[in-house]
DNA sequence: AATATATATGTAAATATTATTATATATGCA
DNA sequence: TGCATATATAATAATATTTACATATATATT
């Protein structure tokens, strides 16, 4: 089992579009640099050192074939993640019984002291 | 709906132990600022500034309450996000059919040129 | 009114992240 | 062997994040 800081390290390293962007790809199969090249807008150099910050903390890997490196996913929070990125989320939580709009109410929870 | 770049800005803001205990402990309820000093390990001034950066993005927001202001969850995509970082993974996601250790191996998918 | 309490704000310093550029390595092919 | 291709690494510069500290504001209490 994993530890909660950890979790939250893996979510701080995944937090780029870019990072998202290749993760999303993975997630649909194994991939190799140059493939990435043609859809991320950014240079080779700089896909290569998003892809090593994603092994560095184990949430990809590779293998090599011959010239090519092909990686793919091996954490498997990822999947889940990219899902709830993809969710629809259309109302905003319900506010708790009192008045955040005119600023009146009463604390609702227990209240220290 | 909201973009996937909102999403991942989103992600990046909420990626901060400090702040993901702010959010673990308002998915349970309303607090105040006072209640998050009793747990986090935080000055007071610091888990001010989590709690505006947190609101200036609309993930939660407060109604006040004399000298209190209670805090609230707004965003609904927060519990989703916690509860996939609460859930265990036991095990990496299945390599491709290829061999990762060995470095060797055929490109299973379709090869560009 | 004076003081205490709850919380926020401003700013500076420390640190981390990101993209860029240049260069290196390794493999395959002529 | 020599060159092209695929990818990685290193150094740097620009920018952003984080914390800490001092101070401010607003409300409640006496």
């Amino acid at each position: 089992m994993r530890s909660m800081g950890r979790k939250i390290e893996l979510l701080k390293i995944i937090a780029h579009p870019a990072r998202i962007s290749i993760l999303e790809e993975l997630a649909k199969g194994v991939k190799c640099v140059s493939d990435f090249e043609e859809f991320l807008e950014i240079s080779q150099p700089n896909i290569s050192q998003h892809l090593s910050l994603l092994r560095r903390y184990g949430i990809i890997d590779y293998y090599i074939d011959g010239r090519l490196r092909c990686y793919f996913l091996k954490d498997p929070i990822i999947p889940d993640i990219i899902e709830v990125l993809k969710k629809d989320y259309l109302d905003e939580l319900p506010a708790p019984a009192c008045c955040p709009v005119t600023k009146k109410g009463k604390y609702p929870g227990e209240r220290r002291r």
